[in-house]
DNA sequence: AACTCGGGGCA
DNA sequence: TGCCCAGAGTT
């Protein structure tokens, strides 16, 4: 991978959004852990209707940590998997009270103790709510990094060190959510909108695939 | 490494 | 009607 080719890459990408891109809305560390505990293996649309909601009546540690988990459950029932997600939302409320001070930790190491948060949540923390050099993988990322040619691995930690290998530091934060943007709008897993996207030029799948 | 959780959006 | 979704925990 060369260094003019993601040079240009990531020059496309801020040219075309300049702004961070995210759909995950949150005012606190606290808000974006539970969003993205919330977002797993659900869509944008059914996650912000749930937050919005949720976040008017409960936005706090505390509000959490003595819920019943049938409570909470039935306020988050309209997306997959709400079982869980509220097992690991109020157990994680009572482990932040317990051994954080109330806090969201800003360490990998500390967040990754929290129920429900694996390396690539505990990334998006850090480097949406801390401002922390990180990139997390998820999908997304590995799908377009490897299609784009920007890594060739199948690992999602290589992932993660490779993209950190050749991207200059202070855009781990920005590019993980470009990547992010870019595999749910047009380069999708299956019938990816090539010819919809403004990367054609530096993408090894498309230059392949023709 | 495979399996499980899971309702709603969308083709 | 079937497939898929900003993953993580358990076995």
């Amino acid at each position: 991978m060369n260094v003019r080719k993601v040079t240009k890459i990531i020059m496309l990408m801020e040219e075309k959004w300049p702004k961070p891109v995210t759909e995950l809305n949150y005012s606190s560390p606290f808000e974006l852990l539970l969003a993205t505990i919330l977002s797993a293996q659900s869509t944008d649309k059914q996650v912000n209707k749930v937050t919005k909601r949720l976040f008017k009546k409960y936005n706090q540690p505390g509000d959490f940590a003595e819920m019943k988990k049938d409570e909470l459950a039935q306020e988050i029932n309209s997306i997959g998997l709400y079982r869980n997600k509220s097992k690991f939302i109020i157990e994680s409320s009572q482990l932040i009270l317990k051994d954080f001070k109330g806090k969201v930790p800003d360490t990998r190491k500390e967040l990754m103790r929290l129920p429900g948060v694996g390396r690539k949540t505990a990334n998006v923390i850090l480097a949406s709510a801390f401002q922390k050099n990180a990139i997390a993988v998820d999908t997304h990322v590995f799908r377009v990094a490897n299609r784009l040619g920007l890594v060739k691995t199948d690992k999602v930690v290589e992932v993660e060190k490779q993209l950190m290998n050749i991207i200059p530091e202070e855009k781990w934060s920005d590019l993980h959510h470009w990547l992010i943007f870019l595999g749910r709008r047009i380069c999708k897993a299956r019938n990816p909108h090539c010819n919809k996207c403004f990367l054609q030029d530096y993408c090894e799948y498309y230059n392949s695939s023709k």
